[in-house]
DNA sequence: CTTTAATCAGACAAAAAAATCTGTTTATAG
DNA sequence: CTATAAACAGATTTTTTTGTCTGATTAAAG
């Protein structure tokens, strides 16, 4: 089975609003996000890694480093966060498979299926990372209950 | 990345489509839809094999045998074939990859990802192939040209 | 009855995704 | 200055998904 996001990316999300839920200074080591999210530690320290690269995330070595946020949380939309990870392909690929999507001659699913996915899109779009705090605090703080 | 369905399940919509297509009664070998799909036969033949376990699809053996749909069109939901191969779990996994999803905790995206699932699997079960006759044969028509 | 063309069963192989390991560099704290 | 704890780099392993191969069975057609 499959779901919208690869591991990586959804490991990357769930990071993304710890780091954010910590408040915009914060620096948070990749062992505590991978305990409190129960992400094996090498592989959220990968992604995170990757994120430093696409200038979403600040990372500070040596002792007492970690990550934080490049920017405001407000500023960060769950949309940048997939763009890094899993790319935008699946927004302008076939659900279907069909490898061409010529408007003239669109898949089956086309009409339907379109307007769920630009649904999906400008959902991810107008998120930001601000606007989940309390909620993303909400769900941190009872996962291991 | 990632999209919605496995391949499997790309494959056997697109394969369904194709019988439905045709016509209720007609049969066609797994090397014809293989050929006018793209698809790599001996897997479309598996993919195949499969669904006529769950009962959508009807095969015959042996010379001038091949699969055909196993109801009428208008009975076969576009769920059934994804329920069928990819099972229903990503309707009600966390799309964040949280582990357990309670009502009380739910994830931060609860709220706008639910009801854009909701409607997605409402989609796929209000549909069904006889409904995208037409606009599967303009599909199937124009695929190679 | 024999040839042929198909499903079917199940092992196998290749590729991609997920996860782990090993070691290096870097900065803090004592 | 040394010990420690972190990111970082990159190789390696494991698991899952995707795809292929071999042979057996079945049924139609000549
Ligand atoms: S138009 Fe149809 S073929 Fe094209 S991407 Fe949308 S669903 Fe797929
Ligand atoms: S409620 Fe949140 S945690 Fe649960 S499935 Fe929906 S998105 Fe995921």
């Amino acid at each position: 089975m499959t779901v919208i996001f690869s591991k990586k990316c959804e490991y990357g999300l769930q990071a993304v609003l710890y780091l954010s839920a910590k408040g915009i200074g914060e620096i948070v080591s990749a062992d505590e996000i991978a305990k409190k999210l129960n992400i094996p530690k090498e592989f959220v320290s990968k992604i995170l890694q990757s994120l430093t690269e696409s200038g979403l995330v600040n990372s500070k070595k040596g002792k007492a480093g970690g990550f934080s946020l490049a920017k405001e949380p407000s500023k960060i939309r769950l949309i940048d966060i997939v763009a890094a990870i899993d790319g935008l392909g699946m927004f302008n690929t076939c659900v279907l498979g069909f490898p061409s999507c010529s408007p003239d001659h669109p898949c089956p699913l086309h009409e339907k299926w379109g307007s769920l996915r630009s649904s999906t899109y400008n959902m991810l779009t107008e998120q930001t990372l601000d606007e989940l705090k309390e909620k993303t605090l909400n769900k941190i703080a009872h996962l291991e209950a």
